[in-house]
DNA sequence: GATGAATGAGGATTCATTCAT
DNA sequence: TATGAATGAATCCTCATTCAT
């Protein structure tokens, strides 16, 4: 089953969701299709039960990752920490994009990742209030939503590169949201190694 | 035609390319499986034509939108305009990216989108170079295709939302790219109203 | 008119009745395929019109060449007479065996070709009995029979060679056809240049 | 699968290879469409396994047929057993005719059969060498090519007729070709229960 | 009369799913 | 329990035919 999970994970990245066979999942996997429908009733539930996987470990990691910060962890800090763990994340688990992007995918996964998206929003949300309690919270709803859609494409490029280069790219991946951030915690994080910023007046 | 493409525009959009059926795209159009195939030999050819209407647009408003900047021009005019074009673009045609992310597009497109992105890539470097001529072009580059995946995470989710909040979140797309951008640019834009940035020391 | 079905006999030659597309013709007429349908009701039609004039050329042709032979005549030449016709008939019109081979050519054809046939079969057996008044009307039958498969079997030998070789070809059939006529005629026609055959006694 | 090759033989046989549909095939196989597809990767392969299969018993009939004959056999003899064994082989195969003719059929099964009648026409070659060894290659080969065409076209007529007309057609084919044979071979024959031939002065 | 876009049933092929072994 | 052949609905695409212009 595990095996038939990482097949699934291998074919799903390859080729895609929709464009994935059964077939071809079971053929990866080393079995037959009758015994794939043994364990899944059916294709999406393979795509489920790998997004619930992945899900899980997510949270998990983001559990750690986003947890609140203990007082006087600097921004950077909490950032390269959260990224490293999702960069860390997505090297070992390169299907969670392909679940993730692409209008095709099943609507069970669909609400999976939603659930899942609300729930790293709500804790950056968390963690942006801990760094700058005054700002409403409409702006910070946004603020987060705007971090994690970073978070992703940055990750996508990241796993794009290899070696040096990918740590390059992590390097400026840490940049762009702490510079994105800094003006909003910057009153409340003056011990900060970073100039405030002087935003638009 | 126009009818047709249109047709195919929204199925992709709602199924992706994989999922969408030809019928489907027919049905839609209100026109016969056969009549589809009297404009186009095949499905790809679709996505095909649908794809090089679009990239030819996109070189359009990025040839306007990244152009080389005139002297003076401040690094948040020249994002400003860049992104409210590129958001422009997206909410017209917001098909752009269902042929745009996925593995299972026609190679074509995939070519086609990678000549424009190389396209959208060098515009960027010139126009950062233009701003910061001392940085090397190794980091320029990198720079760049950070702006420009951002750019697109950013589009993407200021197309999920409509009115005022799309505004705000255009906005913080403009902030997200002027504080990443910032510092690279700081010392030759001294007469700009944001601080220099110190970067890790 | 004539213009459509000389496009139709071209299309039938190289694909063949069932994978001729009445669009190909109409293309290959310089004429839209609603034209074509003005003058043929559907495609069978075009094929039942173009095999009428052939098998209406045909008779004229066999008219002449099968006619009752005078006195006098020897097989030699009443079969020089006959081939020479049908190989002139078959080169001007390579299509005849497009559309009398093969199983899937519409049933009015067939007919019309199977009553070409019984007329050639009639007249092939008037000739064979006016040189042999006494052979039972069975074998005349059956004789006439493989003398009409022989001569089509030696046609397309004949039109699939050119110049020289052609001519050898015929000359081949030629024997073939009098060597095998030979000794069915030989007591009455005494008079020939060749040997009389002694049959299986 | 023979159950499948049956049935596509069927099917040919009635309506020719390019009239055949897959779904009839597997209809009058007694399968679904899908188990076709299991079997055989499209329409094409299923006409060329058939004609492989064909063309390999009909090389090993021939194989016995047309093998070098005894010193001391006659053109009777010789004959008589090439075209029993044609016979009997067409009767079992009626499908090899409809894969032999027709422009449509697939290249592979063309090149196959090429091949075929290459190989039958070099053994009928060499025979008519063994009994008229003096003969020119070119007429040699022309007088095979010549036997060929009318051992198919017989065949024909023979498998159109059944029980005791269909051997009165096979003994006319017989003579057929020993009766155009017999000048050529005649002089080294001259054991034979026939007369030779003067040909042509 | 000529056109050619439109039609839609039909054919080849795929693939998620089932079930007898 | 595992298998893998069998299924058949659904897909892409073709082409004989029609009809508004």
């Amino acid at each position: 089953m595990a095996q038939l999970l990482q097949a699934a994970a291998s074919v799903f990245c390859t080729t895609g969701y929709t464009a994935a066979s059964t077939n071809a999942i079971a053929r990866e996997a080393g079995v037959s299709p009758g015994t794939l429908y043994q364990f899944f009733p059916n294709k999406e539930a393979i795509a489920i039960e790998l997004g619930d996987r992945l899900v899980h470990e997510m949270r998990e990691t983001y559990g750690e990752a986003l947890a609140p910060v203990e007082p006087g962890t600097s921004l950077e800090e909490a950032v390269g920490t959260a990224v490293d763990r999702f960069v860390d994340f997505g090297c070992r688990h390169p299907v969670f994009f392909a679940l993730t992007h692409g209008p095709d995918i099943p609507g069970r996964i669909a609400e999976e990742h939603d659930a899942l998206h609300a729930t790293l929003l709500s804790r950056v949300e968390a963690l942006l209030s801990s760094f700058a309690p005054d700002t409403p919270a409409a702006d910070v709803a946004r603020t987060a939503q705007v971090c994690l859609s970073t978070y992703k494409a940055g990750l996508e490029l990241v796993l794009a590169h290899e070696g040096a280069e990918r740590d390059a790219y992590v390097r400026e991946l840490k940049h762009l949201l702490v510079r994105y951030l800094a003006p909003m915690v910057g009153e409340h994080a003056a011990s900060r190694s970073v100039h405030p910023w002087i935003d638009t007046p």
